[in-house]
DNA sequence: ATGGTCGAGTATCGA
């Protein structure tokens, strides 16, 4: 089974580079993140003609999640579960695909230490563990798939220098991520891959991507049962090439 | 040293 996640910075634009990834790399499972749409324009159709059952949660011009599945999609709940303060924007879907509990998640930016959207970002992630800790159980497969808007480690920036008092790179962040891994999250793509310099995120301006200057912010956490099964993983790189490319790369896993 | 681009929508904001 192979579980993706991808922001695709806008769905409308991205739309024949999902269909052509989703033809070549042949995903079980997408999570898609940024698509900008409202569930009313989500192109259901477009997926289910390659094969693909979905569930989107959106509002429209921003955020907007997705999970596409051709081994089922079933319980789908938007955004956080009961009893966790809604949610004011769409960044949360979470649905069961092959006995696999999957969510895709879009993290808020932070865009500033100092800006509200900051707190914002870390509450966000407070309650992210909460709806883990009242919907799902760590012994079972759960994947949370998305973009974290965290670098885990300075090895995950081009340049940690570069990112010193700004977002993606702050203690409080890093330690927001470390409360969903002490739930029992683990990252899968480092359980493969050990190397720096493996990046899901370049900036679309200056180059960047050519340039190496990229993030690891997309990342799928998976409890130990899952983790355990997984035998391959891979930034496909491709995907940010060539024409209109979202500006960040697909993930993926492979489990037994 | 700084900024360099996209996509939302159609002036700027967000990333």
């Amino acid at each position: 089974m192979r579980i993706a996640t991808w922001n695709v910075n806008s769905l409308k634009a991205r739309l024949p580079r999902v269909e052509e990834w989703l033809d070549y790399a042949k995903p079980d499972v997408l999570c898609m993140q940024e698509t900008k749409l409202s569930d009313a324009t989500f192109p259901t159709m477009a997926f289910s003609a390659l094969g693909y059952e979905s569930a989107h949660h959106g509002s429209g011009q921003w955020n907007g999640v997705a999970i596409l599945s051709k081994v089922g999609i079933d319980d789908v709940v938007d955004g956080f579960c009961e009893g966790i303060e809604a949610d004011q924007d769409t960044r949360l879907i979470s649905a069961t695909c092959g006995g696999v509990r999957i969510s895709s998640v879009y993290v808020p930016n932070g865009r500033s230490l100092d800006d509200p959207h900051y707190q914002y970002k870390l509450s966000w992630f407070d309650r992210l563990r909460s709806h883990l800790d009242t919907t799902c159980d760590p012994d079972t497969p759960v994947a949370v798939c998305g973009d974290f808007n965290v670098a885990p480690e300075d090895r995950d920036v081009w340049d940690p220098k570069r990112f010193r008092n700004t977002t993606h790179t702050s203690q409080a962040e890093r330690d927001a991520l470390q409360r969903l891994e002490d739930w029992g999250l683990q990252d899968a793509f480092r359980a493969i891959h050990q190397e720096d310099r493996l990046y899901t995120y370049w900036d679309y301006r200056a180059g960047d991507f050519h340039m190496h200057r990229g993030m690891r912010i997309d990342l799928i956490l998976a409890t130990k049962p899952l983790v355990e099964r997984v035998t391959y993983a891979l930034v496909d790189r491709f995907a940010r090439k060539g024409k209109q490319p979202s500006d960040h790369a697909p993930l993926f896993v492979d489990v037994q």
